[in-house]
Order: C-alpha cells, then sequence, then structure tokens
RNA sequence: GGCGACGUAGCCAAGUGGUAAGGCAGAGGUCUGCAAAACCUUUAUUCAGCGGUUCAAAUCCGCUCGUCGCCUCCA
C-alpha cells in the first residue's frame, strides 16, 4: 500500500510520490529564537520527527532541514528588555531548543541552518524578486507585491478581497497593497543590520525560509512542514516569495500539524495559557510526553493535561510492563528462530501470539502509510501487548515459547524505533518511574523496605493481621505492595 | 463580519459507504492467606440533533445547536 499524506494545498490526502525516485526533501519550519519552547513546540518537532523516521524506516533517503530563525522583531525586543544584546538572546535559546529537544529524543536533521548565516542568499533572492518586479523599495524597506502574484493564498484558500474585509491591521501608506509584506528592513538606530543594496537593514520573517530551504533542498522540494498556525501568513509567503523568485513550483506536499489546548483552547503565548517543556518535563518523564503527543492523529488538536499525561503514563507503564516480563522470561535463553516454530504445538494463546505478531509490522506501516495515523499504530501495541501477557500468564516454557515471545519485543522495538518509544530498558525505564512518583512521597525507600522485610516475617510466621496491617498502612501512603513467588517489590499507585 | 475545522462510551481516542479498534476509569470472575499485577468477561443497538440520498450512513448531502481555529506574532 502505498504512503498517502494529507496535503493542505489539495485539501485531501494524496498519494505521496516524491521528485526523485527513493529520495525525500523535506523542510519544517523551526523556532524563533527568543524564549522557552512550549509544548506546542514540542508536538511539532516530535510529529516531524516521526515523519522522518518514518520515511527513512520506509526506505526512503531523507534529506531534513529544520532552521532556527535567529534573527526578528521578537528577538530584538526580548534583547531590549533583558537589557542584552540580540545574538545573545538567540544564542541562548537556540542552546535551549537543542536541549528540550534532546531531552524528548529527538533525532538531528541532516542541516540545521540558522537565518544569520544566509543573509547573502536572502539578499540574492530579494534582489531577484525586485528586478523580476514581484518586489519594490519603500525607503530603506523591500515588501512583496502581492497582486502580482496570482497564486497567492491558495495555500490557505482565501482571496484578498476576504482577506482584507477581516482585516485588524494598521496600513502601513508606504506599501502598496495592504497585504504587501516585508521581504527586507530597514534598521532602525541601535538595531542589528547587515549591508544591503536597500541599505543597512535585516531580514522580514518568511524570506529566511525560502532562501535556506531552496538552498539546502532546491527550488522545488517535496514535503514542507510546520504548525497549522504558520498557513497563513507564513507559508504562504514562503510560497509567493519562491515561486514568483523561480517561476517553479516550491512545495509538493504541505504537512501542518494541530494545536495542543488547554481546555480547548490553543496553547499560545499570547493567551498566556502555555507550559513550557521543561516545567511539564519536571513532573513527567520525557518518554511520557512524546508517548501522549503521539496518542492522537497529528492533524487532529489535542488536550493537554494533568490527567490526559497521567493516562498516557499508565499506558506506556503497561506497554514497559510487559516487555519488563518478556525480559525476565527470556533472560539467558536463546531463542531458536520464529519461522521454525510449528503452530500445532502452541497454546491457544501462543497461537494467537504467533498470529498477532506476523501481522503486526504489515498492520503498522499500514497505519503510518495513511497519513501517519499513529494513534492506530499504538492501538495494534496495545492489542499485542495483551496478547504476549497473556502468553506471560501461563508462563514461557519452551523453546517455541521463548522464540515467539522474543519475536514480538523485537517487533515492538521496530515501531518504538519509529515512534521514538520504548527504546529504554523495560527494567530501568519502571526504575525510573518509581523513582519520580517516589519523590513526591512522604516515605523514604529505606523506611518501605525495612517495613516489608518486617511484613514478609510476619507472613512467615503467618501473622497475616500485621503483614496485612503493614501493608494498609503503606497502602495509605500511596504504596501498593507486590507479592510474587521471588519477593515483594513495590509501587507508587 | 468573512473563511475553515471539529462534535464517537464517565474520560482519552481510531474509524470517510458494509454494520463501532485500542487505552484509562468502573463492575464481575480466575489467581492470591488476603491483596496488587496479569488474564477472562462486561461497560456506545449507537456515533451532537433533525431531515435527505442509498439495499446499506459515524462515514455522503442539507439545516439546526455547540465548541474551536484562522483572518495580527504564534508550532
Amino acid at each position: 500500500m502505498p504512503l498517502r499524506v494529507y496535503n493542505t494545498l489539495s485539501g485531501t490526502k494524496e498519494e505521496f510520490v516524491p521528485i526523485a525516485p527513493g529520495a525525500v526533501k523535506m523542510y519544517v519550519c523551526g523556532v524563533t529564537v527568543y524564549d522557552y519552547c512550549h509544548i506546542g513546540h514540542a508536538r511539532a518537532n516530535v510529529v516531524f520527527d516521526v515523519i522522518y523516521r518514518y520515511l527513512r524506516h520506509a526506505g526512503f533517503d531523507v534529506t531534513y532541514v529544520r532552521n532556527y530563525t535567529d534573527i526578528d522583531d521578537k528577538i530584538i525586543r526580548r534583547a531590549n528588555e533583558q537589557g542584552l544584546a540580540w545574538d545573545e538572546v538567540a544564542g541562548r535559546f537556540i542552546e535551549e531548543f537543542d536541549k528540550d529537544m534532546a531531552s524528548l529524543g529527538l533525532e538531528l536533521p541532516t542541516h540545521q541552518p540558522k537565518a544569520t548565516e544566509h543573509i547573502a542568499e536572502i539578499i540574492d533572492l530579494v534582489r531577484v524578486l525586485v528586478e523580476k518586479g514581484h518586489a519594490y523599495q519603500a525607503g530603506g524597506d523591500v515588501y512583496f507585491c502581492v497582486e502580482k502574484f496570482d497564486p497567492y493564498l491558495r495555500l490557505s484558500k482565501r482571496s484578498l478581497e476576504e482577506m482584507q474585509a477581516g482585516a485588524r491591521i494598521e496600513v502601513d501608506e508606504r506599501k502598496r497593497h495592504p497585504m504587501d509584506f516585508a521581504l527586507w528592513k530597514e534598521a532602525k538606530p541601535g538595531e542589528p543590520w547587515w549591508e544591503s543594496p536597500w541599505g543597512k537593514g535585516r531580514p522580514g520573517w518568511h524570506i529566511e525560509c525560502s532562501a535556506m530551504s531552496m538552498k539546502y533542498l532546491g527550488e522545488t522540494f517535496d514535503i514542507h512542514g510546520g504548525g497549522k498556525d504558520l498557513i497563513f501568513p507564513h507559508h504562504e509567503n514562503e510560497i509567493a516569495q519562491s515561486e514568483a523568485a523561480t517561476g517553479k513550483q516550491f512545495v509538493r506536499y504541505w504537512l501542518h500539524n494541530g494545536f495542543v489546548n488547554i481546555n480547548a483552547e490553543k496553547m499560545s503565548k499570547s493567551l498566556g495559557n502555555f507550559f513550557t517543556i521543561k516545567e511539564v518535563l519536571e513532573k513527567f518523564d520525557s518518554e511520557v510526553l512524546r508517548f501522549f503527543l503521539l496518542t492522537a492523529h497529528y492533524r487532529s488538536p489535542l488536550d493537554f493535561s494533568d490527567q490526559n499525561l497521567s493516562e498516557a503514563m499508565a499506558g506506556l507503564e503497561r506497554i514497559y510492563s510487559a516487555l519488563a516480563g518478556i525480559e525476565d522470561a527470556v533472560a539467558g535463553r536463546t531463542p531458536p528462530s520464529v519461522v521454525d516454530v510449528a503452530p500445532d504445538e502452541l497454546s491457544e494463546a501462543q497461537r494467537e501470539l504467533l498470529d498477532k505478531a506476523r501481522t503486526l509490522i504489515d498492520r503498522f506501516r499500514e497505519a503510518m502509510d495513511d497519513d501517519f495515523n499513529t494513534a492506530l499504530v499504538l492501538g495494534h501495541v496495545f492489542d499485542a501487548v495483551r496478547t504476549v501477557n497473556r502468553v506471560l500468564a501461563e508462563g514461557v516454557k519452551g523453546d517455541a515459547a521463548v522464540a515467539i515471545v522474543t519475536d514480538l519485543r523485537d517487533k515492538l522495538r521496530e515501531i518504538g524505533g519509529v515512534l521514538g518509544v520504548f527504546g529504554s530498558e523495560p527494567a530501568e525505564f519502571l526504575d525510573r518511574l518509581k523513582k519520580r512518583k517516589a519523590a513526591t512521597l512522604e516515605i523514604t525507600e529505606e523506611e518501605i523496605l525495612r517495613l516489608i522485610e518486617e511484613r514478609t516475617a510476619a507472613r512467615k510466621a503467618k501473622d497475616f493481621k500485621c503483614s496485612d496491617e503493614i501493608r494498609d498502612y503503606l497502602l495509605a501512603k500511596d504504596i501498593q505492595l507486590l507479592d510474587s513467588a521471588a519477593g515483594t517489590t513495590w509501587k507508587v499507585k
């Protein structure tokens, strides 16, 4: 089944056919570096990280470019507020961005260009637009002329008339048309500047993405991604600048991720209802956050709340518990190849697992091929987890059982490799969660272990009244004891 | 005001014409000294409402209600 993606440009799912067979050129708008990243940024970047990984998994040779916009009005404003140099602000938040993305387990893109390192390309592009009559100089500014670019607003499916009807923007008198936008901005006193044919100034927003994407990926490339909020004006303007300059189609497939909501409202700086990645990672494990972001389809809105995060944590814990169970069951055993397993020697649960495992990767690909449906993939994963738990519950005895359980583990890891989850050692992950939860307890680990010992002694002496008292005491403090043949362990409720 | 999206169980969520995946929470059972975990069974005759098209609709069309987004910086 071919890969199908939802293309904002056509408004439908289309079969994905790259320009060059076997190779994908993809550009995703990064961030303007003037503040910490919030969960919305986390979503966008995780989503495209998964798309990047899946395209490679599907056999494509992917060139992935994600930029830093490190010169912009907001950076200058922030620098002035904090009494810092603009490039100090940019440098600092580039570092913070990198840290956040690393903690979310993102792979590095092929290129991560910075706007300020591509001023020459930007000026060249603006010059071409002026020469071709698509842009005009007004004082030290250069504006793009939207009326001369016929397909303008095709991506957002609007018209200039509609936009003006609802316009709330103040019109700059130097613009020929109110919707014209700046390609180059004259430097005001004290502002950063670069020398240009139009005097000292800096790039406008939008132009850096056109210049950098075309430099690294060519004048026409396959995929351009970003949050839905970038459709207008950012991506619309990128298309206008790029296509007016080259006369060629800029991008074939436009992919946009949905917002992260708080109480059904978009998380955004202006509403002030945002959580930074840092803040959330203080409360939840980074893999839990990443897993949560994949529980909904990337184009749907995703409601962020402690409860939803906790549910994601419970789900991920269930998966890791199964993986840990598999590790325990197969530890030190070398399984024969699963292809040698004879189905008629298996129990019913084992046969079911064999069947499920056999089709798991196909179902995974089918879901991902349908516009990267990670939520459906997780459904398949849970389905497999339930089946393997059944096998674990009846005991993994013969070689055949070891083989099929190991095979399933490998397949879950393969899927996890694309989603960027399930990569930790199961026991280590569960321990990590436990430690994190334990940090909020009003009882120390030493105390818990001492009480467990006491209880074990009581149980040995068949003093169940005493042992139950200890268990209930711990339970009141959110400690759940788990007895097994191997001894007693504990977890935080 | 213009344009657009969405509304599936207590909660989260997949499903775009063939008779409602999956997770969390809940109930009952197996296991257990008792629990927990795990497993089994169970929880939407129904997909915001009302009409229409069709042999067949959560899926297509129309209207109504509700929520949200974009039109200004935003992932």
